[in-house]
Order: structure tokens, then sequence, then C-alpha cells
DNA sequence: CATGAATATGCAGACGGGTGTATGATCTTC
DNA sequence: GAAGATCATACACCCGTCTGCATATTCATG
């Protein structure tokens, strides 16, 4: 069976972390013997959307490592939009307090692409099974639905 | 911009809540009112999607509703198996705890589905933002996470 | 600067999810 | 039972995501 790309991805990080990885070639050879098919071009773009950087150890070689400070990506807002044009499925406003709808169960990956968003008029999120609460900064809950219903694609 | 299936099988739940329906034609031409375009076929498939049944209300007539009590829906293996193949990237035991990873802000997708699936030997499950604990019952750990491998498409 | 190694990326094709068309199956009414 | 209404579904197609191939670009070394 084929695996994922989520999954693959994770093994990636996951051979960064134990070993110094200091080509993609030497990559690809290692998926391979962890019976994972992938060329260089893929992995290439498996580093990049893991934000690996390349990094110099003691003794002169550079190895690929993934940041795991706060470089919590600022997510495009491109992705926001996708995630929001799949899974928000409701908006309802009460003051600075805006409620989404998701389906069960995708209320904390909306929720996580929000915080990652950077969306300016939002202080913060809490999410549930389906349903997400957003707070907007003061005076700010007209502006944040509009600008997530437009985001999601949702008339008004 | 086209609507996402979830956000129109949210809007075809809504309808179904506001107003008697009593035929998927009927639902075709009310979701076109949103401008939510729509044939029988696929309207057909949002039923049964959502778990919609036909019942007989006073007067005769028999109308679409949702059944709101726990027809928490035991989801079919073959979603188990779709979700934990794309989202489960890790799994661990100790015991009877099992430890599973997925991509950050996924956990709770992946949780869900665990619950819904009523799998066997499975006490219950608790998500964070990019793992799960998932305990299983007295003695069960290994054959657990072993399924939940071979769901996931992880090898040994 | 030349050469080779390493990396990035355009493009075509594969694949999975989803939808509409057409039609078969089922239900309801007379 | 016939006719019409209603619902389910096979199949072809669309579309977005992803990957590999081939090659362009970049980097490192002598």
């Amino acid at each position: 069976m084929t695996m994922s790309k989520a999954q693959r991805q994770h093994r990636v990080a996951q051979l960064l972390a134990e070993q110094g990885v200091s080509s993609q070639g030497q990559l690809v050879e290692l998926l391979a013997e962890d019976d994972i098919t992938a060329t260089q071009a893929t992995v290439s773009r498996d580093l990049e959307d893991l934000g690996a950087i390349k990094v110099r150890v003691p003794g002169g070689n550079t190895v690929y490592a993934i940041p795991e400070l706060p470089t919590e990506q600022i997510a495009p807002e491109d992705h926001l939009k996708r995630v929001l044009g799949e899974w928000m499925v409701d908006a309802q406003r009460s003051g600075d307090l805006v409620v989404l709808r998701t389906p069960p169960g995708s209320a904390h990956v909306v929720a996580s692409a929000i915080d990652r968003s950077g969306l300016s008029r939002m202080i913060g999120t809490v999410a549930g099974d389906d349903t997400i609460l957003v707070i907007a900064s003061e005076d700010d809950g007209a502006d944040l639905i509009q600008h997530l219903r437009e985001l999601a694609g949702l008339g008004l």
C-alpha cells in the first residue's frame, strides 16, 4: 500500500532528526531502506514543505535540519482560504465573538489554520469538535466575520 | 466560487431542519434558491452521507430528517482506513496505551474517526494537536496497535 | 573558469474525490 | 397491474493534488 504524503514527510522529519543528512540523494536512499519510494524531486518538495534548512555542523559538513523553535510558519493566506473553503460551513457572530461551524471532528484543523494565519483583528480561538470560537479584537467582530466568510466562499 | 461538499451538506442539514422536505427534487430547488447547484444524484448521495431518513409526519406526508440522537454513525471501516492512511503518521505503544502521531492540527479528526469506528479493544481516546492517546482494553495494546498500523498502511 | 554535485522546477501524466447524465430500481397511487 | 414519481447508482468526465522525468539553475571544489 502506498504511503501518504503526510506519512512520508513525517518519516523524512524523523530521518533528519536521527542522522545527518547532507544531500537529497542520500535522503532518497534512506527512504528506500524503509520501502518508501520517492525521487529527488519529491524529496526537494518535501523538504520545502517541512521548512527544512541546511545548517553547518562541526566538521564542515552541511546537513538538513528542521527548526523546532517557534518557526510556527505563518501560513499563506492561500492555505487558510483552502481550509476554510473546504471545512468552514457556517459562521455567526455575537459582538466580538465569532462562532464557526465545521464538519464533525474538523474544528481543530480549521482553528489551527486560523491561528497560524496571523489574521489581523483576531485575538484567539477555542476549538471543540465541530465548533470554533474566534475572538475578535474590540469592535472588530463584523469585519472579522466578513473576512472569514469571504475566505470560505460563503455568501452573506 | 464553488461550494465544498461539506458546506453544501451543512446547508442541506439546515434545510431539512427548517422545513419539511419531502423529495429530493424539492431539495434541489431549495438549494438552487441559495445559489447552490446540485442534481438529484448529488442530493441523493448527500442524504446518504448525512444519514438522513424519511419519516412520516402528521398529515401523512413523509419528509427527510437527520436523526440527532446518538445515532453517532458507526463509521465504516473504510472511512477509518482512509483517515488513518492519510493522517496517522506514527504509532508507539506502552502497555495498553497507544500513542498516535498526526500532522499538526489533525489529531482531533483522526481521534474522532477512531471514536466513531467502534473499534474493538479500544476504550477511548484523548486528542491533542498532533498526538492521540488511545487506551486499549486490558492486555490488548499489542493487538490494537497492530490493527491501527495495518489500517494506516504503516509497516511494523 | 570548468566540472561535477546538488537542488529546483516546468510539464505531462497518474490518481482519488466528486459530480452529472442516463437509466435501472423502487415506491406510490389509481 | 400500469403509470408516474422518486430514489439509487454505473459510468464517463472534471478537477485538484501529487509525483516522476527531464532539465535548468545553483553551489562547491579544484
